[in-house]
DNA sequence: GGTCCTTTTGGTCGTTCTGCCTAAAAACAG
DNA sequence: CTGTTTTTAGGCAGAACGACCAAAAGGACC
């Protein structure tokens, strides 16, 4: 067992922690990278905090190394700090949300995309984390702009939708969606248009702010 | 500064601490409990979490030491952790939001309630703990049980009505508000009147359940 | 070109929710 | 008993929502 014990004699924490839950949105399944652990159990990825280092520093520092990725959207969690959370002693974690575009590959071998929603072994306290990370991105998602980490600059309205429905595991009518997300003030349009396939070639929208965090609460009621 | 150094020689911090956002509500303010430092600053009461105790355990302790009260309403903020937020050293903080009847009392002679509004020199950065609670609290205000901290086992509607409003820092109809937080399903008729003072005497309601974050969501819009 | 299929998108319609209002019910003060 | 106060039931217009329809605008195939 790690322990610790600063300059003034008080028990101190070993270490301090940064988990990620790093999600994204494809074919209508919300995935979550995990790593796979010796005993068979998902881990998800993570590290120490450096000293003189903020804990979403270090969830970025992280995600770089293990995706390449470095404009991400990262939004702290909470903090998991239960004793006997980590067996290896009294280690903190700050959990993080994080979201990047579907065609983000990991570089660890170990890690890949899992479904997000399915049912894993995860190591440690993992499973408690990813459960608060759904549904803070769930409860979120028409009150921020939360999915500006999965969708890319430009996007048509039927992209943002797929994204959507995996976020919020349901189904949105086509027409409703696009009047309810364009009536939110999220997006704008950007006076392009995309035709790739059959049907009506469709308009093309941004997000009026990719800063994380924006927009709250244009829309009224909560989409079911 | 204080640093700590685990056994395996990584840096770790020099403690693990909490702050906890205590609120009432009282005459219609939204009242916050601070202790008053020698310099002027006002801080948020806190202390530093011992080996094998939860954060929330800790902010319960602390708080049952401050202000005597046991059965509090509390739950985790969110990690503040920053480096250099603390002058002392690298000491990350849970901050917590509690909320308490309005006539409980501080113990220590230094502590008192201020307007959690108000304008204030906070210590540290505190000023953004108490933004953040005070944006938790607003935000689940209709969607949780958040008022159980505040408000006792059995109330009217009036003192409910008085309890939100200063939550929300708003105004509502005493009509409208009756029948919205009627239709959330938090409460339920207790079967007993209070006729105390002029008026027609109120029926008594008591919350369906006093369990932390319970009821998300039965009510659909955001009352404005 | 013509026909069929696809997707997008503007609009309608009935239902529900909301904010504001009126008025009755039920107490107290004088 | 009359006036005042507070609670509470209910009505009403407007807004928001979910479901649906149909036209617009492209590609695929003959």
């Amino acid at each position: 067992m790690w322990t610790a014990r600063n300059s003034e004699g008080y028990e101190a924490p070993a270490a301090l922690a940064v988990d990620t839950v790093l999600l994204t949105a494809r074919a209508g399944d919300l995935l979550v990278l995990a790593t796979q652990i010796d005993d068979g159990h998902r881990a998800l990825p993570g590290g120490l905090v450096g000293a003189g280092e903020s804990p979403e520093d270090t969830a970025r520092r992280k995600l770089a190394e293990k995706t390449g990725v470095t404009d991400v959207y990262v939004e702290q969690l909470a903090a998991f700090a239960n004793p006997g959370r980590d067996p290896r002693g009294w280690i903190p974690s700050i959990a993080h949300l994080a979201l990047v575009p579907p065609d983000t590959k990991p570089r660890d071998p170990d890690a890949a995309w899992i479904t997000a929603r399915g049912r894993h072994r995860w190591a440690f306290d993992h499973r408690d984390i990813v459960r608060t990370a759904l549904d803070r991105v769930e409860g979120k998602l028409w009150w921020s702009n939360v999915a500006v980490g999965i969708l890319p600059a430009s996007f048509p309205l039927s992209k943002a939708r797929t994204v959507y429905e995996a976020i919020g595991h349901t189904h949105y009518d086509p027409a409703t969606f696009a009047r309810d997300l364009k009536a939110t003030g999220l997006i704008e349009p950007t006076g392009e248009t995309s035709a790739q396939g059959p049907g009506r070639p469709a308009a093309l929208y941004r997000f009026t702010s990719r800063e994380p965090n924006w927009g709250a609460g244009r829309r009224k009621r909560i989409a079911t």
